[in-house]
Order: C-alpha cells, then structure tokens, then sequence
DNA sequence: CTGAAAGCGCTTACAG
DNA sequence: CTGAAAGCGCTTACAG
C-alpha cells in the first residue's frame, strides 16, 4: 500500500500480459472485455494498487470524459456560499467529478483571471455565480463548448442553467415581517445593483411596502457591495439620516453582520429603538443579539441540484436549458420585535 | 479575444516560424534564446491569446514545475479555516501555484480519500492540518517526493514545515483573563485529544489554573469534536453538573458557537450566570450576544506563511525544517464580567 | 542559440 | 474480444 506514485497503465498491462488498451477498457467499461481477463486485469489493479492518472485521461479526452469542473465563488467568507460549496463538493464526489475552486472576491477582474486560470486546467465544466459584465465571457464558455450551470443569479439575454431562490417573495416576507409588527419606516440595504438578485429582492421589499400602502422612499434604500464594510458604512448612513428608519431589512448576510455592529456600536436595543431581519440564515442566528430573523436559503440544496443539472447537461448537451426556482422560508427570531402582534396587525393591513 | 480552447504550442511555432521547441523555451526562460527571436514569438503569443495548457505541462514534467497544490482542510464551516484558504489562495497566485482544495469534514477516512485524489490530479504540493492516524500517510508522501507543509498542527514523529500559533500561550491568556475578572470554577470544552493543537489548548487552560493555585478538576474538562453539535452538548453536560462552572473556555469557534445556543436556549446571562471565552476570533464578534472576548490567531497570517514555506522547499528540498509559531491576541469584549476589574484582581492573584 | 525526436500516461479509431 | 499505433500539448536531453 506505499505510494502509487508510478503505477501506470503499462505497469498493470505487463503484469496482466495484456495490451495497455485492454487494462483502459475494462477501467471505462465502455467495450466489452472477456469476462475471464478482466476479472484478470482487475486484480492486478487491485494488487498494485493502480489508480488511473486524471491528467493524462484530461489531456487525452476532450470530451467531458475528465471530469473536473471549475467552481467560481463570489466570496468564500459569506457563509451561504460556503454551504453552496458543500453541497456541490458532497455530490460531485459521489458523481466522480473533481472540483477546483476560484474565489474571485467580488471582483470582475479576478473572475475573468480565474476563468482563464481554469481553462488552463482544462475544466470542462463550470458553475458560476456570474458578476455583472460577465455576460460575454460566460456566453463564450458555452461557445466554446464548456457546460455552464449558474447559481445564485443568472445572466441578463443568456439562455443558461441556472439554480436560485425566490429572491422576491423572500425579501416580501421579511418586509411584510417588519409590517405586520408595526414598521411603516423600513430602511433597505442591498448590494450591487447590477446584480439581479439584488434587483429582485429590492422588487420584493417595495412590493410589500405597496402592498400595505407605504410609499417607497428612495432615500432608504442603500445598494452598494454585498460585503461586511457596506453594511456598517451604509447603516451608518441609514441612522445619520434627519428621520433615520425604525426598521432595516439587510440583503444577505455579510451586509446583516455589519449593520449589527453599527448598531452595537451606537448603543442603540435591538428591536425597540432599530429592527432589522436580513436575507441569508446562518447556524448561529440564534446566538447574535437578539437572535435574528432571516430568510432562510438552503445553499447545500443549491449544490446539490447543480450537479445534478450539470450532470444532465454533460451526458446529454441538448436537454433544454432550465431555471430552478428554490423557495426561501422566514425564520422568525427576536430581531423585530412584536408590538403589534396578532390582533393588532390588522390595524396597519389596508 | 474568442475563447482560446485549442491555440497550442504548435500554432504559435508554425506562425513564428520556429520549433516548439523555441517557443516553449520562451516562455519558461529557462534557456537563453536570441533577442530577436524572442520577441517575435511573444508577439504571436499575444496576438493569439496563447495560454500553456497547465494538464500537458503538469503531465510531462514530474519536477515540481507543474505548480499545483493539493490542500486538505479539514472544515470548510470553520471560518477560521476560511481565512487560511483565503491567505493561502492570495499568496499562491501571486506565486503562479494553482489550489486545489478537498475539504474532509473531520473524517479520516475522507481525508484518505481526498490524499489518493489530489495524487491522481498529480499535485506536487501538499498544505495539511493532518488528523490522528495521518501520520503514516504523511510520510508516504515525503517520501514520495511531495512537498508537504503542515498547518494548524504538525505529527507526532515527524519532522515536517509546520506553520501554527502558539496554542499554549493563547489558551493560558484565556483562562487567566477569567480568573482574573473573579473565576475559579472554569470549565473547559475541547476538541478531538489525538489533536496535539487540543492538548497544547488544555494544557494552557490547566497552566493557568494551577498558576493561580485553583486545582484542576477533569469532571470539568469535556473533549469530543471541534463542531458545532459538540458544543451544544458538551456545555449542556457542563451545565447540568452538579455544580456547574461559572465560566467556560472553549477551545474553538464552533464550540463556542454551539456553546452560546445552549446557554441562550436555557435563558442563562453571560456573563452573570456563565462567563465564556473562545480560542477563535470573529469578525462578527462583536455582534455575538454578548460582544465575544476570544482568542484571536490569524488564519491569513498563517496561509501566506504556509506558501512562503511551501516555495522554499520546492525551490530548495534539502532546506532544513522549521515550525513556525505565531502568536495569539486575546480580544477582550463582554462576555467575561469584569466583577473584580483592575485593583481586586490582586486578590486572587497567589 | 535552435531543431528533431522522444516521451509523460492515457484513450480510441483501425485492424484483425 | 484484443492489439499496434497514433496522438492529446507540452518539455527536455541530445545534437548541431
């Protein structure tokens, strides 16, 4: 059981007496072999304990058969992303897929670097959580005739795969959260707003607000990047304003965190002088103060259906092309606070 | 600027006018070629968007050259783990080393596993934080000619580049913080004892104890996983002691994460009712309720030592080996008391 | 300083 | 059902 380092194909052949070939075909199992010598070839493989080289099997077939695909993730310290990566990584082994990951941090440049990085490696697949100007680059991977799964947001005039969450009804049940508890004052911290799942959510969250016949005040509704440093900057903005919002619904998670320490650092009780709920849970909501409402997406699920559907796409290229809509669920904690609780809604209910 | 799937080597010589041989020796400049012919094969390099295939590269040179690093972590939930990948990642690029990341979960038998796979993806480089029973597997791969360095721990007989932090030290300020805000009946929660990086954490917790004459009671030091699941339990053990500590020192940040789920879901004040102090700082810390005083290691510190190391010994194998140990800063926030602040500290001092 | 040629470890038509 | 041979895209002695 020492390294194999230096088992080769020919190694098992010699020992096997048969061709190299023979020894590949029994491996991929795509011909037949004869039951006595492959029974043969597969304990000498046993024996050396022979593993096939992924390099060369890349280098040789281009046809998909190598099976690494190339993983660009936005932010590997946003949390939801990391639960994306488990369940693309838990599924993707069982698939026999190889993942390697680039993590461009919000960054266009660093994006457009890691796909080149990738193609160098010669990846034949990709799954992708495009930023905004992406579109050419993306569509060229698709020309070129990568498989292409999008997570978290798709890409503008793209006909792609693509699995995300209901932005839009998740945002709406966060705001109607913060109605229905007595806020009429809801102050809104997005990201990029470039990036549709931004645009989404902010829909959701002015959706709500119409529907309970608030109008919308466009000085509290702050977009700017989906990072910790935004969501301290911008709640900042938010509380310096003449008529500062009683309620803050936080776009994903990083920006929730940072929005929590402005308001820890200003003093200010958490519901009763500011709520928030933000979009994104994390397995230690409940141990922030207060334990926090958030709408819940399940990142690991995400993963999982996208290597499903790159699978698909892999074996059989012409399937149509699909979007996979995940629903989102509020957990209800103790960040909004619940003044008006049930009897009392219906006063603020149109 | 289309997609540059299938320029190779060949185009590039044919279109210069010169061997493969040239062109290749071009780009690695390792060769001296003639000025001349030099900068004309690096236009065409431009003009075509050439990019080494790294597979073919990595397949034909067995010397280290093919720049690709398998890295083996041992949760990816961890955020503390996060910032090693996140200071590993910056630091290798700038190196022109490529990462490959198996995230084994805390389970041996996977990160076995991922070992043989990153083989057959034919890395040159290892960065582990090895598991008990690794050590066998560890020394295969030194002496199969890998580079190796170790993170977060290193292996009980085995002389290897380790980078970690001073797990001793950053334990014993813990604890001595909270004996010297009034504790002296201080649990401990810990991780996997096979560890070393748990036994140099208990070791500075029993230090501390014993420096201020508070006799070490092993009813109060419970060690199982470092998850989030173990720290849930472990301090619900703790709590129903007989006679439960009014502090806890747990010894990562998933079980200090488990730890405060439990102390809030029993509605118990930290610190009046408990105290608690982490090894593993946050960036949301400080939005933790209450405001976490914990142990600060530098997981970014640690990557881009960790490839600085890595470089040396490929470029130079026989260089001796070194264990690199950082230093750990004790964040002090609320979640500790402060009952006997500065002046009374005397008192419990021996 | 540069080219022809071998070879890294595989897979896959092409024959038989 | 199986083997001989070509070739994936590179690098590197070996000559010149």
């Amino acid at each position: 059981m020492a390294g194999n380092k230096g088992v080769s194909l020919k190694d098992v052949a010699d020992k096997a007496g048969v061709s190299t070939a023979t020894v590949s075909r029994v491996i991929n199992s795509k011909t037949v072999v004869k039951g006595e010598t492959e029974l043969r070839v597969q304990k000498i493989i046993k024996q050396l304990g022979y593993r096939p080289n992924r390099v060369a099997q890349r280098l040789r077939s281009t046809q998909g058969a190598s099976k690494l695909i190339g993983l660009l993730i936005p932010d590997i310290q946003n949390p939801f992303y990391v639960d994306i990566i488990r369940g693309i990584e838990q599924y993707a082994y069982a698939k026999n897929f190889a993942i390697v990951i680039g993590n461009f941090s919000q960054n266009e440049e660093r994006q457009k670097f890691y796909i080149e990085i990738l193609k160098s490696e010669s990846v034949d697949a990709f799954i992708v959580a495009p930023f905004p100007g992406m579109n050419e680059y993306v569509k060229e991977l698709v020309e070129d005739g990568y498989a292409v799964v999008c997570i978290d947001r798709g890409l503008a005039n793209l006909d792609l795969d693509v699995v995300k969450v209901d932005n839009f009804q998740g945002a709406f049940d966060a705001v109607e959260h913060l109605i229905k508890v007595g806020h009429t004052r809801i102050g809104h911290i997005s990201g990029n707003t470039l990036i549709p799942t931004t645009m989404e959510r902010v829909a959701g969250y002015e959706a709500a607000l119409t529907k309970y016949g608030i109008a919308i005040d466009k000085d509290i509704i702050l977009c700017r990047d989906s990072d910790h440093k935004s969501g301290v900057e911008l709640t900042e903005q938010l509380l310096d304003l003449p008529s500062p919002p009683s309620a803050i619904f936080t776009s994903n998670n990083l920006l929730t965190l940072g929005a929590l320490e402005t308001i820890h650092s200003r003093g200010l009780k958490i519901p009763e002088e500011v709520a928030i709920v933000g979009f994104d849970d994390m397995y230690w909501s409940m141990s922030l103060n207060p334990p926090l409402t958030a709408v819940r997406q399940s990142g690991f699920e995400i993963g999982r259906i996208t290597i499903e559907l790159l699978y698909q796409r892999i074996t059989d290229p012409t399937r149509p092309k699909v979007s996979i809509v995940l629903k989102t669920e509020l957990m209800v904690r103790n960040s909004c606070g619940h003044k008006l609780k049930t009897a009392a809604t219906n006063a603020v209910v149109k």
